[in-house]
RNA sequence: GGGCGCGUAGCUCAAUGGUAGAGCAGUGGCCUUUUAAGCCAUUGGUUCAGGGUUCGAGCCCCUGCGCGCUCACCA
């Protein structure tokens, strides 16, 4: 591969190293502490006032070097924390000090054996006896200098750019440690959604990915083929349908988290793939649902922030239950003065709308105008936690419609901070009524063929053999993590966002 | 897919159409013992790519690529 003026000069160093019989990748690592063990075990040796020294062999990346002659100061970092290196010239000799000076470089990776001690500043450090390459870096991590200001990592100038950022995540990572933070709480967010469950004895179940019939959503699938089967796969876009069919199987709580494709448009919010969690749980309704979403989402806090109010995009956030509940018909009212249960065609709906200047696709089915008035007027304004219940039946599908009120279904949606955050029913477990269903949305999207529900018959089947009432419950876990980082994009809370491949 | 913006040294950023610069990083030197964002010197560029206008283009025009914001799309 090219390399660089900067890289050139590090080859030279790994020939003159091997040259030296030097290996600039050894196998093995000796180290006694990960640097925040040692720190600790030193306070803790201060405290007790022993005389004798803590010794400790560490291992980490150079972040910080200076060289003054006859004595050098490095940082060193590794997973746990940053630590600082005190080279002496009378411990590791006139030769050791030119090799420090000649072959090492920010960005490699040392050993180093001595003893702990505080500098005159009062910094914990190693004092270093002897010392070795344990991994050398050809390229310059994408940072400038470092320095450390009570105890505060100052960085001069770092890496910035976004595209570099998602392409080279590992060198984002690498020089950014709040970023690395975001994943931390990533992780702790889908541990303490797992406990959470766990604790109201859900199972965990993991269901197919590759799936003959998509469904569960209305969205555009990926589309991939079996060659030995010869036959063509969906990616899912969702795990309802696999979930219920295990409610059937009679167990009663199950979940799931993991992924889901949708080959739709990127945005703030969008990602091709993301991170999902769904449970049904036998014998309850959507009500019962919002009770546990509402105590999940504050559980998640407690357990990821240890509190409950979050700042997001300037507002506080307080997701302390019980959470606001608002009737979706009343919502829409409130926000642009239409009252959908007067017009139950999508014809009349749109007149309505025309009439009072708001912007619509022409031909809509009636559900994706009721969408648009939600999308466009009614989420934004949804800052604190609220519910917006009671939903058109012609977008819902899988929803069991209202009892007495057969246009409307028992469903739930989740705002938080102006966003969508999850989605939840009462489970339509009428095997006739749910093919019904099926045929109505086959119909009301012919024109649009892509993003038609599919008949799943085995679904139907599953149904027919007796399904009891539930309530089910799904979330994008990408969009929790948002809100508990405060970031603004769910690039940020992808490793690995998807971006446009580049030309070689 | 549409609109707007951006793309200059390893990183962060400058540069009226007139010799492409700075800070940090790098390299060389100074520094005899607890800090340094140190001091002195110095290297480093296909200005995203390809065309065009011009005596002359990083800058103006066109095309392409990528990224960002936004609209559309999006349960």
């Amino acid at each position: 591969m090219e390399r660089n003026d900067l890289e050139k000069i590090r080859l030279e160093k790994i020939d003159v190293m091997r040259a030296e019989g030097i290996d600039p990748y050894p196998t093995t690592t000796y180290l006694t502490h990960r640097n925040q063990e040692a720190i600790l075990a030193f306070e803790e040796n201060e405290k007790a006032g022993n005389e004798e020294q803590v010794k400790a062999t560490l291992a980490g990346r150079i972040r910080a070097m200076r060289l003054m002659g006859k004595i050098a100061f490095s940082h060193i970092e590794d997973g746990t924390a940053r630590i600082q290196l005190f080279f002496r010239i009378n411990e590791i000799g006139e030769a050791g000090m030119q090799i420090l000076k000649d072959l090492y470089d920010l960005g490699d990776y040392i050993e180093a054996q001595g003893f702990l001690f505080r500098t005159r500043t009062g910094e914990i450090s190693l004092h270093v006896q002897s010392f070795r390459m344990i991994a050398k870096a050809v390229t310059p991590l994408p940072a400038a200098k470092d320095e450390m200001v009570d105890g505060q990592v100052v960085r001069h100038a770092t890496l910035n750019d976004p595209e570099t950022r998602y392409r080279q995540r590992y060198a984002d990572l690498a020089v950014n440690p709040q970023v690395r933070e975001i994943f931390r709480v990533r992780a702790s967010t889908v541990r303490a959604i797992r406990d959470f469950l766990d604790q109201m004895d859900f199972l965990e179940v993991e269901t197919p990915i590759l799936q003959p019939i998509y469904g569960g959503a209305a969205a555009r699938p990926f589309v991939t083929f079996h060659n030995q089967l010869k036959q063509e796969l969906y990616l899912r876009i969702s795990f309802e349908l696999y979930l219920k069919r295990l409610i059937v199987g009679g167990f009663d709580r199950v979940y799931e988290i993991g992924r889901d494709f949708r080959n739709e448009g990127v945005s703030y919010k969008h990602n091709p793939e993301f991170t999902q969690v769904e449970f049904y749980m036998a014998y309850a309704d959507y009500q019962k649902v919002m009770e546990i979403t509402e105590n999940m989402v504050a559980y998640v806090c407690d357990q990821v922030l240890g509190k409950r109010i979050l700042e997001f995009r300037g507002n506080t956030i307080d997701v302390t239950p019980p959470w606001q509940r608002l009737e979706l018909r009343q919502g829409i009212i409130n926000t642009t003065g239409i009252d959908i249960n007067a017009y139950p065609t999508a014809e009349g709906l749109e007149a309505a709308m025309k009439e009072k200047g708001y912007p619509f696709k022409p031909g809509s089915p009636r559900g994706k105008l009721v969408d648009a008035l939600i999308g466009d007027y009614l989420e934004p304004t949804l800052l604190q936690p609220t519910f917006l219940y009671d939903y058109p039946r012609d977008i819902s599908p899988l929803a069991k419609s209202k009892p007495g009120e057969p246009s409307t279904v028992e469903r739930f949606e989740g705002f938080v901070a102006g966003m969508e955050l999850c989605n939840a029913f009462s489970e339509l477990n009428d095997p006739l009524d749910q093919e019904q269903r099926f045929l109505e949305m086959g119909n009301e999207y012919e024109s649009d063929d892509e993003e038609r529900h599919p008949m799943d018959e085995d679904y139907l089947r599953a149904m027919s053999y007796g399904m009891p009432p539930m309530g089910g419950f799904g979330m994008g876990v990408d969009r929790l993590v948002m809100l508990l980082t405060n970031q603004q994009t769910i690039r940020e809370v992808l490793l690995f966002p998807h971006l446009r491949k580049l030309e070689e």
